[in-house]
DNA sequence: CTTGACTCTGTGCCTGGGTACGGAGCTTAT
DNA sequence: ATAAGCTCCGTACCCAGGCACAGAGTCAAG
């Protein structure tokens, strides 16, 4: 067992991020700062690495960062809230996943397009996005 | 038929979008200045307006302004060069599709996980955030 | 006890795609 | 000829999510 206090290098290895992210985290209030020690270093908490595991886990879901300082505010209590806002961050990402599968089809055409297009009449891409 | 000059405004009202975006792009070289006259207002040709038509199209097919400035670049000519900024496109962009089709069923997931859960006993959705 | 590695604090910078503003100069209608 | 309303130009600011750095303090190993 290493005994060594968590420093916020030591912190931001467990918690697999940056050091100048738990700062910035902590300026905007995201997790908060350790006392201060009269002299010497902060030392974090491993409630602190569990919160970090947590804004990770939910940036990844989509999540903002104020968003996850909703998330954690509500905390375990209110759970109808929590899913309101999931299902609101699940509604815009299913708007936006519509909106990517257009372009993607758009750009298959486009690109089909280019292949069953005899040369040296302009390339069909251009010219389509050119037009509309 | 409407003899205005084409200053800067009617520009931008004609191709939809904003004055302070038209001399943004102006800065970045994605369309040009035309000359200023010694004294006087510059005056745009409605090449410039299809231009601008151009860029807010290729944007709504994804395509960031540096790379539409690559695109406007190889112009009609390079037929191949374009088919392959299409298709590495549509690659981050179906990448991007995969990773928010994992993100909506999971948070799908969770919102189901939270109406099953009989109450009182802390909200699934935080608790499985806050696990893995 | 010195050296090297770490931390603290404040501030500035970065990306992309613009938006806002202020003090000129210009143009057009009255 | 003068007022209203445009344009020009440079600069600064916005958003999120950090990264970078300088100068001073601190801690631990040799």
């Amino acid at each position: 067992m290493s005994e060594r206090p968590l420093t916020i290098n030591l912190t931001a290895k467990k918690a697999g991020i940056g050091i100048e992210t738990i700062r910035y985290y902590q300026r905007i209030g995201l997790i908060d700062k350790p006392e201060k020690p009269l002299s010497g270093y902060r030392v974090y908490s491993t409630d602190t690495i569990s919160r970090l595991h947590f804004i990770q886990r939910a940036k990844e879901l989509g999540f903002s960062l104020a968003e996850i300082s909703r998330l954690l505010a509500l905390g375990d209590g209110s759970c109808l809230e929590t899913k309101e806002l999931a299902a609101h961050k699940l509604e815009i990402i299913k708007s936006k996943l519509q909106d990517l599968q257009s372009i993607a089809s758009t750009l298959e055409k486009l690109i089909q397009s280019c292949e069953s297009t005899p040369d040296h009449q302009g390339c069909p891409i251009i010219t389509a996005i050119a037009q509309k």
